[in-house]
DNA sequence: GTCTATATGGCGATAGAC
DNA sequence: GTCTATCGCCATATAGAC
């Protein structure tokens, strides 16, 4: 563990939040150094700059949440229940890491061969080779315990239905949950359940077609 | 319908491909400029500042997507075709529009209330009172058709699912569609019958509990 | 390592001729 | 309406003292 009150490290959170909030361009070296308690010198002096830091932040990101979600793909669970632990801990995952996902996706969206170029130096190992996941989903169809399809359209439906609440919250707070007091943490413990249910069931094998 | 040699239509397409392209921040004027063939001055005789060149632009993304998706969600089918081919018409939608989504969730991600103050004044009437897609669920619920629960889970779940190609096509092509030749069009039309298949199947009254 | 002060460039916006 | 030239600011980056 780094100490936390290593220089370093708070401006690195600092670069963070600042990141995370405004985009790479959004962002102003100002405001970190401003959150980090310090002078913009002192930014370029640990981080030669801004795109340097930007990079470090985006890389640093990417990996933390990638690394959680392999390791929830370690698992001997049974099929429906390694699909219901996994949603749900996934959703955790996005709870405690509520704005990483789209910042992942709106830098990628924006960012040109600076974010592309971090992204590819960035991913686990684990995942450049294969897609774990697909493994699992294709031996509970092999057992029968799941229709037959293409998997990755099983993992874009389970990534998708779970990530959407967290990517596009402000909208959908104004357009589907703009009631006066909201539960959020009560919805998103029903939305695990609601996307298990929907899709495990919608998996099982049908007798009779359609 | 507007001349398409209108100077003003001129400025509107090239700042919308800039603006999609880089977001509120890393757009340059001078390159919306050089896209429209004029220079940045003529720029600010038709919209005074980049500002409101942009909260127009939003307004006009934001609505376009909302008109054409409100569309699609009147009609009189029975529910499982209603399902099927609201599913099928959104992704078209999207194919069509594909950057139209992204644009308007990371605007709000990072924009500020310059962005959620032009969602507020863009959102269709008929959106503002009642989400309309809830009594068409409810409906079906009554009538048995399919299980009951909270109906915005089921909406954020066809949603989610159909947009998260869309909103993450960068990654998602590198983490888990990256072959040699990979037929998007296909693919995506795979993925209509797949999500319909899932999230009806996955709808269906279920005789016994688990 | 950390600061103040300043250089340097880029960008939004305007002035003013035509 | 459309252009060239330019202003003025703000942000990144550096110089140099401590």
């Amino acid at each position: 563990m780094v100490k936390p009150d290593d220089k370093e490290e708070i401006i690195l959170k600092a670069a963070m939040e600042v990141f995370v909030d405004k985009g790479q361009y959004g962002a102003k070296m100002q405001e970190i150094a401003d959150k980090a308690g310090i002078n913009k010198a002192l930014l370029h002096y640990y981080y030669r700059s801004k795109e340097k830091l930007y990079v470090h932040i985006f890389k640093f990101i990417f990996k933390k949440i990638m690394d959680e979600v392999v390791e929830l793909l370690h698992s001997d669970l049974p099929f429906e229940e390694f699909l219901k632990t996994f949603i749900s801990k996934y959703i955790d995952v996005l709870i405690k890491n509520h704005r990483f996902p789209m910042f992942i996706m709106r830098e990628l969206s924006q960012g040109g061969k600076i974010v592309s170029n971090a992204l590819k130096e960035a991913i686990p190992s684990e995942l450049s080779a294969h897609s774990p996941g697909i493994e699992i989903i294709e031996e509970a169809m092999n057992r029968g315990e799941i229709v037959k399809m293409d998997p990755r359209q099983i993992i874009l439906t389970v990534i998708g239905s779970s990530l959407f609440y967290f990517m596009g919250e402000p909208i959908i707070r104004v357009l589907l949950l703009n009631e006066e007091s909201f539960d959020r943490e009560k919805f998103l413990e029903e939305r695990k359940e609601a996307i298990f249910n929907i899709i495990y069931y919608g998996l099982a094998p049908r007798g009779e077609k359609q």
